[in-house]
This record gives C-alpha cells, structure tokens and sequence, in this order.
DNA sequence: TTGCTTTTTTGACCATTGGTCAAAAAGATA
DNA sequence: TATCTTTTTGACCAATGGTCAAAAAAGCAA
C-alpha cells in the first residue's frame, strides 16, 4: 500500500524538515550546540514532536551522516562508470572522495562524532545497520574495480595480497590523510602546502607499489581527476 | 623557588589524583559517562575543588591526551635510538605507534573526541598548544629519521618529495588504518584478518617505493618488528 | 453534520549535569 | 592567640535530555 493519507503524509515530510534543520544547526553549532530544544523551536513544533521521530540527537547526527553517505554511494557509483581502464576508473573514485568532502564538509564532522564510543552507543543497531550499508556499498564498489582490474590483467596479486588489502589501504590513507589535515595544529608545522593533492599522489604511489597499471609514471592522473572533475562532476553537489 | 608549603604540594598532586580518577571513569563510562560530579564523588572533594584544577571537563580529557601523548613521544625516542639503519629506526617507531595504542587503547578515544569541534573549542589555546607541542616532537623524532637517512644516502628524495611528505604519508597511513579498524562494523566485512599487521605491511610498501633502502624484499621488517618489542619494549607499559 | 474512536501534538514536568559563588573552614603569619 | 589569606564547600541556578497525561486534531461511521 503506497497510498498514504495527507496526514501520514505530512508526517513522513517532516522527518526530512527536522534533519535540514538539525544539520543547519550542526554545522554552524556543532556537537554540543545541537539540541532537541533548538530543533523544535526552529521549525515551531513542540519538543515532544521531534522525538516521535528520533530518540536522541546521536540518532539524528546518524542519519545526517547516512543522508550524506547516500550521495557519497551515488557519487562512487558515478565514478565507476568513468570510462577506461581500472585504474583511471579508481582515479575517478579518488577524485569522488576529494569532493565528497569538500562539498560536504559537515559530513566529516558528524562521523567524528560518531566515532566516539560513548555517542553512537546511544543509537539503536538497526538505525546503525542502514548506515553501514551504505558504507558497505562504497566499498563494494571499490572492491569491484579492484577485481576488474585483476581480471583484466593490469593488476596481478601476490598471495600475500588480496583486493580487501588494497581497498584497505587507500581507505586508511584517504581518510587518515583528511583526518590528519584537519588537525590544522600539527599540520601546519609541516610543509604540506596542498594537502589533497598530497593524498592524491600518495594513493598512486601505493597503487604503484601494488603493481597496478598504468604506472604514475606512464599515465598523467592529475589529467584524470581534472576531467573526472569536469566531465562527471563538473554541475556542483546539487545535481547529486 | 621550589620549596613547597605541605597545602601546595598537596593541591600539586591532586591534579594527577583527579586525572587518575577522570582516565578510569572515561575508560569506563567514556565521554558522556564523565562528568564532574561523578569524579568529585569518587575523590570524596567537592565538585567547586575539581573546578579550581580544570575549567570542565573537556581540558580535563584534553589533559588526558597530552599525558599519554607524552608516553607516546618517550616511547619515539627510545625507538629511534634503535641501532642500525635509518629505515630500521623506522621500523620502530612503527613498533612504538603499535605499541602504544595497544597498550593505551584509551587514548585513541580520547582523540576521538577532541577531534571534535565543537568539544575542543571549549578548551584553552594555552592547553591545546601544550599537547601540540608534544605531537610536533613525535613529529621532528620521525622526521629526524628521514634526514637521517637523506644523509645517509639510502633514501634520495625526488623533487616533488620532500621529508614531510613522507612523515604526512606514514602518519595518514597508520592513523588512518587505526581508525578503520576501529569501526569494525565494516571492517569484520572486509577480509583483514590482521589489521595491525596489515597496517605495517602497508608503511614498508609506501617507505619502498619512496626508494628507502633497504626494501623490505631484502631485509626482513617483521623480524625488526620482534626484535624492537623485546628489546627495547619488552618491560611492557609501566616502565614508560 | 454529529458523535465517537484513534492518532498526533503539546508543553508542563522531572532528573541530570555543567557551572558559579558567598560563606565556612583551614592554613599561614606575627 | 588574633588576624589575614587561601582553600574548600555545597547550596544554588541555568540549560538540557527526556517523559507523559491531557488536549487537539484527524479519521470515520451513521
């Protein structure tokens, strides 16, 4: 049954109304400065209202960021589609995650939070499980060229080495990368004047080491991200 | 002047009494479980006591930090004075930076948490600095082995590389690779059967193909790796 | 439309916590 | 011992998370 009356209507539109208003609040208060208070004052419901449709404020920074994770899941799978060997088709991964988190900046931040033991305990494993998912997808799709690549021949393995290992470690570069260069502190004091760009090459570094080619040398992948960027992602975060 | 009435030294201490008392209750009940009045109950004082050591509770989990970050950076030094090459001092500082989040899983939560905007900005600049100051000198210990081995002539740097880079690329990488393992719900998806393994193997495959003699195909790194731990960390936690 | 039932909304209410501060206690001093 | 200074205390306030009985609205049948 899709039928819905207007009220049930009104009520399934309201769950997005609360999360744009908390991620509104979020970004500009953070953590501490979101509350349930806020939210309902904002958009001139009674408080009570706003927990009918989630139990705390950890289950709303959770599906702000599952929101989020969903453009990033359509994002990669926009990527994958880049035409051409493996490798540029990975490129364009990595040029999806640069402006995954450039476009969507809060998104970083909620999943620090999250990360904290004592925050995402307060939520409930089925609401946890939807974000996983998604999370799942992501990888999956980086899995997926992955293999494509050893299929196709430009990626051999040592039997030491599986697809996970090498989705592992660009995600541990990638996302150790942006973490470390938003501790600005310590940052700073070294002398990584682009910091995105220094992720970037380090992915192909390691790619390199895996043995996958187009080596960096043999292929120009700055040229890659640029027309991923344009040719793919060139209309701005709205369109995804 | 050093001399200390017996009340000043007694407030001296306290610090560390609240500290300890503060490290158990967040190793317990983490971030949302600490609060004030719980450690003003467990050390029998009032809570207006605790308030005169620390503004609230954030510079006290920011003090926590910067007491095992302290551990950490004796740890590197011990580490770096490993004799041998520079790319086997390396070797043990990776050693050390498994160690130490092993043996201190707490602080990697703490972390966590100040990574948070919103729940660092409620502390002081003069307190923030004072645990920068000892992540700069992690920072120049790893940094002081790459120039190590610069002058050595068993790592030459091309152009576009510099030290910090490869410190940001071994820092993203370790960092980053705890982190994932951290948030196991897609991690135990993926087929990483040893993550801190695999983190390892990971940095000797950057640190190869940065050209740092001798590769790992030549010199045997988990070998290093035991003999780092026994040797030089083998007395276990309390002696650091 | 009317009267009844079900669903939804409301905001008063309570408990917990962060944080303050005037008064009390303890310590230093002469 | 008397006086001044420092430290401690816990009552107190404000803000927030979270609950729930009562009120309002919606749905529905005659």
């Amino acid at each position: 049954m899709t039928t819905l009356t207007p009220k049930q209507r009104e009520i399934q539109d309201r769950e997005q109304l609360i999360l744009d208003a908390a991620r509104e609040i979020f970004r500009t208060c953070g953590y501490l400065g979101l509350n349930m208070n806020r939210i309902a004052e904002r958009l001139e419901y009674a408080k009570g209202t706003i927990y009918q449709h989630f139990r705390n404020k950890e289950e709303i920074i959770l599906a702000l960021a599952a929101g989020t994770l969903q453009k990033r899941a359509l994002m990669f799978e926009k990527a994958a589609q880049f035409p051409g060997k493996p490798r540029f088709r990975m490129a364009a991964i990595g040029c999806a995650a640069e402006l995954f988190v450039k476009w969507y900046p809060d998104h970083f931040e909620l999943e620090k939070v999250l990360s904290c033991g004592s925050i995402i305990e307060k939520t409930r494993t089925k609401l946890r499980d939807k974000k996983n998912i998604v999370e799942l997808k992501c990888v999956s799709i980086v899995t997926g060229i992955v293999r494509d690549a050893i299929a196709n021949g430009d990626l051999k393995l040592s039997k030491d080495v599986s697809p996970d290992h090498i989705v592992f470690a660009l995600w541990s570069m990638t996302y150790g990368g942006y973490s470390v260069m938003d501790s600005t502190e310590t940052m700073n004091s070294m002398g990584i004047e682009n910091g995105f760009q220094t992720v970037r090459d380090n992915n192909h570094l390691l790619l390199d080491q895996f043995g996958w080619k187009p080596f960096s040398s043999k292929a120009d992948y700055n040229e890659v991200f640029e027309q991923v960027h344009q040719e793919i992602f060139g209309d701005g975060p709205s369109q995804h």
